[in-house]
DNA sequence: TTTGTTGCAAAACGTTTGCAGCCTC
DNA sequence: GAGGCTGCAAACGTTTTGCAACAAA
C-alpha cells in the first residue's frame, strides 16, 4: 500500500489550494483533476477535452482555466516540447524522469537517470526559487534516422 | 583569433547543407542566416522579421521556411519556454548554457554549470541519436516572489 | 526551361476573452 | 444575494498554406 498519491490526497491538496486562494470549489474543477489523475501520460488541452466528454461535460474554456490553477499549485507541469500545443503531465505519483524528443517526428520517450537528477537538484540560486525543472534531449529516433538516409 | 565561428564558417556549413539536400541557395536564406549570426540573444520569428526590414526585405513566410532549414542543419535551436511564440537561438559561438524561466512572468535568465553539462553530455542511447539538449529550471524570480506574498 | 522559392493574403490552429446565465459561498 | 465560474462563440496572435510571379539551377 504505497499509495500516498491516491486521488484522495491529491484532491485534498487541490482543495487546500482553492481555499487559500479563495477560489470556488466547483464540480468541474474536481472532475478535471480526477480525470487527469486517473489517466496516464502526457496530454494537451484538447485531448483532455475530448476524453472528458464521455463522463463529464466541460467546456474547453474551463479546461484551460483549471489547468492554469493546477499549474499554479504544482499538481501538474507544462511541457513545451516541440509542437504547437502545450503538453501537460501530472506531478504526483510520477517518478521524476527526463524526455527524449525526436526533432523529426516529435515522438517523446521518457527516461530516468539518477546521476543527472542528483546533479541538477543540487543546484540552487540566491535570487531564484526553483520549483521544478525539465530536461529535454533532442535528436533523431531510430525510425527517423533510417528514413533520413534516403533523402 | 579564436574566431572559428565567424560568419564565413557558418555560411559554409549552411551551403553544404543546402547542396546536400538539393535546396536552392537563395539570397534570402543567406540574409536571414547572416542577420541571426550577427546579432545576439534569443529571438522569435516576428522579431527577426521586423529587425530585418531595415537591411533586407523578406516575408514572414520565408523567415519561417528558413528557420526550419536552419533547425534541420542544427545552426539554430528552438526554445519552447513558456509563452506562445517559439524562441530561437544560434548554436555556434554560444557557450553552452541552461535556462531559468520564471513561471509567473516568463522572464528567462541564462546560467552555466560545468558539472551539469558534463553529466548530461555523458549520457547516450543505443536507439536515439542526440543532437542537443535543453535544460529549463522553472520557478519564481525575485520580483514575482515578492509580488506573490501580497495575494 | 524547369521547378523550387518567394511574397502576399487568406486560412488554420491553439488559446484567450467577453458576456449572459448559473451556482458556490 | 453577490460575485466568481461556466459555456458558448467570437477574437486573438502565431504559424501554415495556396497561388501567381520569380529566379536558381
Amino acid at each position: 500500500m504505497r499509495e500516498d498519491n491516491s486521488y484522495e490526497v491529491i484532491r485534498d491538496v487541490f482543495t487546500e489550494y482553492l481555499i487559500k486562494k479563495q477560489h470556488r470549489k466547483t464540480p468541474e474543477r474536481y472532475a478535471i483533476l480526477e480525470h487527469i489523475y486517473l489517466h496516464e501520460g502526457h496530454f494537451d488541452a484538447e485531448l483532455l477535452y475530448n476524453a472528458m466528454q464521455k463522463d463529464y461535460r466541460v467546456s474547453l474554456a474551463t479546461i484551460y482555466n483549471t489547468l492554469e490553477l493546477l499549474l499554479d499549485c504544482s499538481l501538474i507541469v507544462k511541457h513545451p516540447f516541440v509542437g504547437q500545443t502545450a503538453q501537460f503531465e501530472k506531478t504526483f505519483g510520477n517518478s521524476i524522469h527526463h524526455h527524449l524528443v525526436c526533432s523529426k517526428c516529435g515522438a517523446v520517450k521518457e527516461f530516468s537517470d539518477k546521476k543527472i537528477r542528483t546533479t541538477i537538484q543540487a543546484k540552487n540560486f540566491a535570487s531564484f526559487e526553483i520549483t521544478h525543472y525539465s530536461l529535454y534531449l533532442y535528436g533523431l529516433c531510430n525510425k527517423c534516422k533510417n528514413e533520413r538516409k534516403k533523402s
